[in-house]
DNA sequence: TATTTAATAT
DNA sequence: AATATTAAAT
């Protein structure tokens, strides 16, 4: 499933082993018929000698008519844009790709920052921190642009910095948070280590790990910050 | 030239 | 508003 119809990006999709190509928003009907690619790839697995899982065929909500079941392979099909039923009539409208940053993947990149210092923290370097695969460094730079304006606007508009350590004093200057106190829950969110696609086919976030809906935008983000007195590591609010 | 950053576009 | 892309600066 793909949110562009363009003979590049589906001739990616086959290229990787793609059976078929659909165009996001995908209606059932389009989805009634691929029981049978799965079960076609059963038979032939199962010649050589895997038992065959149960597999019932389902029954399909819809079904397509003679004529138009599943059309040929869709490389020759592919002109410039795909209606409902898979054919393509236009190029215009096409979604773009678009990089969700989760929290959980925010938090990877606040973890580099700080490790590098926010003086230190270029987007090459910070990429190289967090190691997360397929992340580019225009990615990164143009969240770092984000980041930074977000906590320029946090500075010069708060003051009162509030910790959550027992006894800690100010850390550092960019350590206030505004009048929004919620932070983020820590837990399930796993750990983003690979978009498992190149960046050119990440068609948009269904298709990838990325789709998290958990945002933190606008919201309070917990992290964990040098605490020179204590010398140790304790949590700390930002607002970003 | 490569990278960073600011500006602008989507 | 968030992310991408472009263009200027280093």
């Amino acid at each position: 499933m793909a949110s562009r119809g363009d003979t590049s990006t589906v001739m990616k999709y086959i290229a990787n082993g793609a059976s078929d190509f659909l165009l996001k928003p995908v209606r059932i009907e389009e989805l009634s018929n691929i029981w049978q690619h799965v079960f076609r790839k059963q038979m032939r697995d199962h010649s050589v000698n895997n038992p065959p899982i149960a597999m019932a065929p389902p029954t399909p909500a819809i079904t397509r008519t003679a004529g138009e079941a599943n059309s040929a392979p869709l490389e020759n099909e592919v002109r410039d844009m795909i209606n409902n039923n898979g054919e393509i009539t236009d190029i215009r409208d096409l979604r773009k790709s678009r990089l969700t940053w989760t929290s959980q993947l925010h938090r990877q990149f606040i973890s580099a920052v700080n490790h590098l210092g926010e003086d230190k923290a270029v987007p090459k370097k910070i990429l190289g921190i967090m190691k997360v695969k397929h992340l580019t460094r225009e990615q990164v730079a143009s969240h770092l642009q984000k980041y930074r304006t977000h906590m320029k606007r946090s500075i010069a508009t708060t003051s009162k910095y509030v910790s959550t350590l027992p006894s800690s004093t100010a850390l550092n200057k960019t350590q206030n948070h505004s009048s929004k106190s919620k932070c983020f829950d820590q837990d399930g969110c796993m750990e983003i280590t690979d978009y498992s696609l190149p960046r050119d086919d990440l068609s948009s976030g269904s298709e990838c790990m990325l789709e998290e809906q958990n945002g933190y935008s606008s919201e309070g983000f917990q992290d964990f910050q040098w605490d020179s007195d204590k010398q140790e590591y304790g949590p700390c609010f930002w607002n970003f």
